[in-house]
DNA sequence: CCTCTTGTTTGATCCTGATCAAAGCGACTG
DNA sequence: CAGTCGCTTTGATCAGGATCAAACAAGAGG
């Protein structure tokens, strides 16, 4: 349907995503391999700030291993979590040149970054790679959507389910739907970090996470570690209408 | 510092925004010509739906005169508005063949079309146009992320004031900031939909209205027509940090 | 072992914005 | 002119989540 091949499962990605995701795989070699030679790693600890908002920002970078968050703080402190990157997620944009948020590592974190002079450069001589970065960034903005409608309407326990749903559901992309209908996963972000995904206060947070396991829709093994006895159940708290993908 | 000349202005726009948003001006005649004949207008009258969530979208456009919104509803109703087309502004998505929420004209709206497939044809035979439309969707992402903020961090307040400045400074910037601070200008919007924009019920956006009054940040000619006397006075009031581009 | 720290849970109370209800205000029409 | 319709304002009350506060759990480090 367009010109790219079949987007890559991320198992079959190697180490360095950007190469997957930016680029299709009938693209001519030695596109790749100028993309080999421009690319570069930057490693950050859990909790480091990889680029503060404002920040000059001379590169673009996709996540290789770990997770980080992008996020806006108000003067008096509030904040709002605007973008979570998982592995093979792109930051950075070509044409503008100071960070707009914050960027953190919650995770140990391995980036894989170009600068972005020469990425520019590349992008106006590989127009696959203009149109693929559309795609990805047209795909966010639909993401960013439905959290608007997350944020903007639904009650703090569909936000919590909503969110369970969200990181089950890319969970079980990975491992395939493990224990048919039953769903385990570890929760990468703290209470914290959840309220300020959901516009909500980490108290609210727990005790809507105390809620859903008193009623049985979900169990914690560990206080990170999350099952869902079936997926269904979970759904029908997010206020969504459809499921959506679940199954491939 | 890219392939495009600096950005038009909007009164030097023709009738045909995608011209000048999509293409840069040094591209070669023969594009122009060609997205000239590929184009056609629709119009809607007040309230109509341009397209239905899930319905198939087999066009992309720009709108040329009026507003448009985009928003996405819950089964029992809760709505939330999830963006807001002004004229220039782009709709649709090369690759995709579905509408992801309604679009919706809240005044009498004309758009300029273009059929999805040969305008992904194009696309692959002139970078530029690909690029722009990157570019405009990164804008967009932006301002969906300072959405985001608003909807789950910012009081009722807040929220009004930050509408109102976001429509105060659009109609300042095209009519280059009229009377020396003070500003008016028409809400294209009424309460029910600032609502549905804000993440509030109409009854709070009308109280809030009515309090902003009161304490003289904003006047009332009409219920739609807004004086604000002293532009800082209002922007103190969204919670923002830093004025961010009044004067151009 | 104890202490310090970080993340989490739970409780008590408060307050902002939602909900329910009614009335005002134009504009348009018969 | 009365009557209706769409939009807006205002009032009374309610409730969901925020805030303030305390205690708990699990490491890490001395």
């Amino acid at each position: 349907m367009s010109l790219h091949a079949p987007k890559l499962a991320p198992q079959d990605c190697g180490d360095c995503p950007i190469r997957h995701r930016a680029v299709c795989s009938r693209c001519e070699a030695d596109e790749l391999a100028r993309l080999e030679e421009m690319k570069y790693y930057r490693s950050f600890q859990a909790g480091q700030t990889v680029i503060w908002s404002g920040d000059r920002m001379d590169f673009v970078a996709s996540v290789v291993t770990g997770i980080a968050t992008l996020t806006q703080t108000m003067e008096d402190g509030r904040r709002q979590m605007v973008g979570l990157l998982l592995p093979s997620d792109f930051v950075g944009r070509p044409g503008r040149s100071t960070a707009p948020f914050d960027v953190t590592a919650t995770t140990d974190l391995v980036m894989c970054c170009f600068r972005k002079k020469p990425f520019e450069d590349m992008m106006n001589v590989t127009p696959h790679v203009a149109q693929r970065l559309l795609e990805m960034t047209l795909d966010e903005l639909d993401a960013a959507r439905e959290w608007m409608l997350l944020l903007g309407r639904k009650t703090a326990r569909e936000k919590i389910a909503s969110l369970l749903a969200i990181i089950a559901r890319r969970d079980a992309g990975l491992r395939l739907r493990a224990a048919k209908g039953s769903l385990h996963f570890d929760l990468p972000l703290t209470r914290e970090e959840m309220a300020d995904y959901l516009g909500l206060t980490l108290e609210t947070v727990s005790r809507q996470m105390s809620a859903l396991k008193r009623d049985g829709v979900i169990e914690m093994e560990e206080k990170r570690r999350i099952v869902v006895p079936d997926f269904d159940l979970l759904f029908d708290e997010t206020g969504d209408d459809t499921d959506g993908g679940m199954v491939a």
